[in-house]
DNA sequence: ACAAAAGTGTTCGCCCTACACCCATGA
DNA sequence: TCATGGGTGTAGGGCGAACACTTTTGT
């Protein structure tokens, strides 16, 4: 048996590549939904996908789409889950590759005006979608949370700087429960990840509060050193 | 645009499944591993695996790479990642979706001696394995541990019946660090979900260890009140 | 009688939780 | 001066970690 005659006649597979693409606003944390712009299923509500071609990995094809769709480029993605059901798209068999994304959109919101047709939902608006889409922000919610919970991903979701109230309620989003005031701060200002800034934002409250800086660096010296960020 | 054109013109690829097949012998952790018998790189050693036909899903075809090796159904399986770098198999470009699988190699291992070439081995024994493969055995160890810090999977691996030591030395297998023998006790039977039975097993001690076994409808009554497997 | 694994409780410290009031400031 | 969100400390309980001796029985 040769190279040839292994590979020669094996089925081949449209494969595609679709992204959960969160973003926090307004001490709520949104998604990032289109109204499909091709048959079957035009129209209709949808996560933003593409096919994977020829020459490029799945994570660049996912790159790839994020940066078609929105602007935007060097953006935290993980993959999430690899959807192959033989009739999960009703217009062909296609397998998916799905990533998460982490966009901080209040840094970067007048890209997305451009209008791809792209809406940022919250969690509770979040329509029916086509194929398995709907599974796949489930999957994706589940990910994030089981995520954040571990390692310091939500300072992904927000602005370089940031205050407090902010990163909890980034938190109480993620994970749809309110956190004790007191003991949220207490908790990750003890690890000494934060750096305080001498800034304030004033734009919540008339006496104004600290902003805040992950220092990444100073993370994954503890990190190495065999610390575990839990929040 | 209808729908023929839609998806007429996309690149197809050959969509591969690759298994880490984990057992449980002697207080080993072991893994199944071929040689392969194709080229390229034909005898050199390998996860199994195969191509995804036309119309069986991802999964399906995992567990028909498993049933083909193996000779088993019914086996615990979960998704480990797609790996879709475009060089990542050297005779061309194949997209990987691996899996890992539990086997109770204890009630089975006669299945495996039809000699499809396998063999168990041991972690500090793998050896160095064609194209990505040794990378989905690191992934797959992690998530395995993740997964066995909160889910009651390791009972997948001892066969039904089992001794606290048994169990105890599978964890401290996976999680590569010695458990405390009270602390473990107390812990696991604090949770209510082990049966004891009056059977001893006395292949490892003159004494004898009482035998127990999992009550899985117990832990899912419980799981559904709020209850989480931890060890 | 002895070797070898099974089985058994207690103490201590840490971390998580619950909880209520003062502060600073713009309007 | 008052309304609004920012910021602070403590006490109690539960849980995980450390730790050593007795039991059983085949040889």
């Amino acid at each position: 048996m040769d190279t040839t005659s292994f590979y020669a006649g094996v089925p081949r597979h449209l494969v595609a590549v679709d992204c959960i693409i969160f973003g926090f606003e307004n001490d709520r944390l949104k998604l990032l939904i289109i109204q499909r712009k091709v048959h079957p299923r035009l129209g209709e509500w949808s996560l933003v996908g593409g096919f994977v071609q020829e020459q490029e990995s799945t994570a660049d094809a996912a790159a790839r789409v994020l940066r078609q769709t929105t602007g935007l480029q060097h953006i935290y993605m993980d993959q999430l889950s690899c959807y192959g059901e033989v009739e999960r798209d009703t217009g062909a068999r296609v397998i998916s590759i799905a990533y998460y994304a982490l966009i901080r959109i209040m840094e970067h919101d007048h890209i997305l005006s451009e209008g791809h047709g792209a809406h940022w939902l919250e969690l509770h608006q979040i329509p029916e979608l086509i194929f398995d889409h709907g599974r796949m922000i489930a999957d994706a919610l589940k990910k994030l949370r089981d995520n954040a919970h571990f390692h310091p991903i939500g300072f992904e979701l927000l602005p370089e700087k940031f205050t407090l109230s902010q990163l909890r309620s980034l938190y109480e989003e993620i994970y749809q429960h309110e956190l004790d005031k007191r003991n949220f701060r207490k908790k990750i200002l003890s690890m000494g990840i934060l750096e305080k800034l001498e800034e304030k934002d004033k734009t919540t409250s008339k006496k104004g509060a600290h902003l805040y800086r992950f220092d990444k660096q100073q993370y994954e010296q503890l990190a190495k050193r065999g610390f575990v960020f839990e929040i």
